[in-house]
RNA sequence: AUUGCAAAACGUUCUAUCGCUCCGUACUCAAAUGCGGGGAGGAAAGUCCGGGCAACAUAGAGCAUCCUGCUUCCUAACGGGAAGGCGCCCGCAGCGGGCGACAGCAAGUGCCACAGAGAAUAUACCGCCUGCAAGGGUAAGGGUGAAAACGUGAGGUAAGAGCUCACGGCUUUUCCGGGCGAUCGGGAUCGCGGUAAACCUCAGGAGUUGAAAAACCAAAUAGGUUCUGAAAGUGGGGCUGCUCGCUCCCGUGCCGAUCCGUCGGCCGUUAGAAUGGGUAGGUUGAUAAAGCCUGUUAGCAAUAACAGGACAAGAUUAAUGAUAGAAAUUCCCUCAAGGGAACACAGAACCCGGCUUACAGAUUUGCUGCUGUG
């Protein structure tokens, strides 16, 4: 249920750089959201991956504490905001968030903020 | 006692819920799951030195380029460390402390702002001596400057000058003595502006690339080679990481035109099997190491030898976390109870030894001086 497997994370190098170059992309702060539909055979409706810009963030520890932020928002609330619309429609995709603001934000802004992206991405792929 | 500086050793703890990663184990063809256990640092950082390891290169010598530069020792090695020498600073001397790219300017060449007459074979401004004058001699005095031809005294002279002498300072070569040595003490001798983080000279050293190195693995897809067929005239290069594609040459090849010399266009295929390469992927490399902790012995010390101990992080789009609640520490408000806030620098990536830089708070030790003289 609040799992995050390796299953569940983008790791293949060929599938994110063309989900860079061909995917769908939009923007809802502090996150951008890139996306594709896919045929390979996952076991989770969804695989995604979580990026924060070095330009942004110099040091590694605040890059890692935003990313691991962002890892727990997800896994708590993927399963009510996107898994269930997804297997409803049975489409599979791929994902990136990545992060863009200027500061750390607090992990309850961040739960609040990335509910958000995924509903407006659960209503963007079903349509 | 406080403050500051330096060194050493620390650098939050506990509980609950939900997760991540690795290992062991039960069940199992395997996966999943259950149970048990491990899971960031003193700098993991900067990537500045030195090694291990790997691939490639490699007759020998010289030149160029780059690095290092007091001595001895330690070390796998070092530009690191220890002990010492020398110089400078803490007013001076001794002890103590701090700092030092600390070989050579007495091989050659160059440079020395401004000011000043003059910055290195002294173009002599004032002054001094000589001379009727023009001029000549003179670095002792003045003034300038970061620095003015080693300093003081005497002789000497027209006036002066290491020109000569005595004492003193620094220095070259050499002898005697102490020390493994840097070097120190004494004698003789040569010389007297600074600058080598200026060119340069001398001595010693350096092959290149780094774990995205490198080794291995078996399926699928496309192409290469070989064999067997179909068809049959069935080739060769260049561009590109590969295929496709483009292009050049070639052809008793085909079609069209032709002044019979040529010109334009087209074609150069495909099935199966075997084989050895490349790519995405996986495994190894890769975590038991010149490692860490404790003790004994040797040594002034760095360190070495020996003995014992620890189920001793291992990710790979990259784990080591999130939330909640207590406690500790510090600060603020308050007589107090209590309330509020803060909690550093920073995240392993092949592994070691160093260096450098960052760092809230807190512990220990040492120093910031002591004695004598003015």
């Amino acid at each position: 249920m609040y799992t995050f497997t390796k299953e569940e994370r983008l790791c293949n190098k060929r599938l994110i750089d063309g989900l860079f170059h061909n995917g769908s992309s939009f923007l809802c702060y502090p996150f951008r959201a890139s996306w594709q539909l896919t045929d390979a055979v996952q076991k989770f409706p969804v695989q995604i991956l979580f990026s924060v810009a070095k330009k942004r963030y110099k040091h590694a520890v605040d890059r890692n504490l935003i990313k691991r932020r962002m890892r727990e928002a997800y896994r708590l609330q993927k399963q009510t905001a996107i898994y269930e619309a997804l297997t409803a429609a049975d489409k599979k995709i791929i994902l990136s968030v990545g992060y863009i603001g200027k500061e750390i934000l607090p992990y309850d802004v961040l739960e609040k903020k990335m509910l958000k992206v995924l509903t407006q991405l659960a209503a963007e792929v079903v349509k």
